[in-house]
DNA sequence: CTGCCTTATTGAAACGTTTCGAATTAATTT
DNA sequence: AAATTAATTCGAAACGTTTCAATAAGGCAG
């Protein structure tokens, strides 16, 4: 691979001249700017990116990362982020933080291999966090509240969502609700949870801790948590689940056993996946605002990066979607 | 940021012996070894990844480039090309090909931002990819053939899958079959394109241009597609989708003129994306075996690296998924 | 023709590592 | 005690850039 310095020797210049004139510097003559681009064309020159960033401590780049690359509840995010990173001449890679203490994640955040970090994945401890976050790589934060230098906050609101939600069934006269729970280290999860347990209060309705199953955020533990109520052979009025995969699995496992949702039991989602708006029965859930978050944090970085530390946590807000899970339609009719 | 620099000064060694302490070298002693790790440990000392990296010419990273990091459409892939990586100890980063020309994706194959590269990404150049493939960064294209050096081919049998949707159409009964097209710059699209007519043909039905109907592989051209289909009042007796995104827009178009899909008119796609399950009727799909496909790409770009270049293009089988848009389940009754 | 400003070019240092070969010291063998 | 070998440590070069400060060459006014 031909070197600038190769560049130079062809063109009779120094590696110096070459390099302002490869990067249009009006140091440099208009004759040799064409003599050093000719060279580079004949040696097919790439730059060595590589060694620019080191040389300038810069990356151009913003990492993005996720706990699992491969979810469908990121797209959004992703979109909304992209767009932001481009119309800033940025790049934009999105890295897992699949494998723990020597992920890819990790190994981003310690080494500094991008000028700002996204990050929606609880798995990230947040020591690392706050000892990567630096004035030239700021990081934010979507998934949890860390106040720590350099770290900015962007949050969904969980708990008014799951308010919401819970809220709605007990319009619909439900009393007995169960929630469905995504895991317990899940500062998400906690704060749903917290909404479910606000509603019941404020409406006078006890709260059991039978009525609370672990689905765990994944369709699989939806379906299995399904199956132990039948198992249990306790039915609640109506089901809250944590997130929209779960509440797809317990469809899954209420309609082996025939049970009707949006008739025999009422159901709510969180999150407002793509799949919620095509499952039968089409899933009533709480919608985030992801594409919005997506971009309200792309904006964080790059004004972090010019020097613009807000340092109050952003507050986004959700939306209920009524769709047929929760019967409210039918009852309605 | 403290460098190794200041390792060295703070533990009294020269920068070398740091470095080999730092790397466990068995050439340091036990003692200084001790001493350099404490002294990296009070500057919080974190090694410069880049400059490593330019140092050793190597990266450790391999890079999956994708058209849009956002399609619900790549899980599976990225879940097979995760393994392998990560089994390798490399680390795995995603970019997307979106922003043409000064995309991340274009940066990254010039200016060699990995150690290997996986692309599946119609609007990466051929030209691009011929001059970025080298010895030490091999490119496995995933999307379309490509014989050059350095560049490994995986390719699905899109003819196959699509010859064996439609003659699941034709022993259905049906002989008017339409064709919702994608992109014709796409060499999936060629290829299913192929498949379809060639199936036509050994059954002798003739084919005729005005069964074909443009859907850009998009939800909202399949729609459109399904549209025109009523307004030309013309329904064909099947339709066979080049992707399951169309599939889906064209439900949604014959749902809201109560064509009953699978009954009054039969419909296969391909792919089998997540949607497609859950999606009413249920999608009859050509499924795509995805994360194989990954796993097999991610082997193939490690046996590149240690020397081994397979040379012939490698051909992954699909499987005819029959649900109940195609009316198969209901003639059987 | 000397001195001074422009303009164009250059050499060298720097970014933070790794690693080769040499140098120093300690240990072992003869 | 001298010579060889082994164990540690070190200095310097290298990876491929960018950029500062210095130099060289013209051009022009005095």
């Amino acid at each position: 691979m031909a070197t600038i310095k190769d560049v130079a020797n062809l063109a009779g210049v120094a590696v110096s001249t070459a390099s302002y004139a490869l990067n249009n510097s009006p140091r440099v003559s208009q004759e040799t700017k064409e003599k050093v681009l000719a060279a580079a064309k004949q040696l097919n020159y790439q730059p060595n990116g590589i060694a620019r960033d080191l040389k300038l401590s810069k990356t151009n780049t913003i990492g993005l990362i996720l706990s699992d690359l491969s979810g469908p509840f990121y797209s959004e995010l992703i979109k909304g982020v992209q767009d932001i990173t481009i119309a800033n001449g940025y790049d934009l890679i999105a890295i897992s933080s699949l494998g723990g203490k020597n992920s890819t994640a990790v190994k981003f955040l310690k080494e500094k291999r991008a000028d700002g970090i996204i990050i929606l994945a609880h798995n990230i401890d947040n020591n690392l966090i706050i000892s990567a976050a630096r004035e030239d790589m700021p990081i934010v934060l979507l998934d949890r509240p860390l106040k720590a230098k350099y770290v900015l906050n962007i949050q969904v609101d969980n708990e008014g969502g799951a308010y919401k939600a819970v809220e709605h069934l007990i319009a619909l006269g439900h009393r007995k609700i169960a929630y469905l729970s995504g895991p317990n280290n899940s500062y998400d999860n906690l704060k749903r949870f917290a909404g479910y347990k606000k509603a019941l209060e404020d409406s006078g309705i006890a709260f059991s801790n039978q009525w609370v199953y672990q689905g765990n955020f994944t369709k699989e533990g939806g379906y299995h948590a399904g199956k132990l109520m039948l198992l249990q052979n306790y039915i609640p009025e109506a089901i809250f689940a944590a997130n929209d995969e779960m509440a797809i699995g317990v469809i899954e496992a209420f309609k082996e056993a025939d049970i009707l949702i949006g008739e025999d039991v009422a159901l709510v989602g969180f999150d407002d996946i793509q799949l919620s708006e095509y499952v039968t029965p089409a899933l009533t859930t709480v919608r985030q605002p992801m594409k919005e978050m997506g971009v309200i944090a792309a904006q964080q970085v790059f004004q972090a990066l010019n020097g613009n530390f807000s340092t109050e946590a952003i507050l986004l807000e959700t939306k209920l979607i009524i769709r047929d899970s929760c019967g409210a339609k039918k009852v309605k009719l």
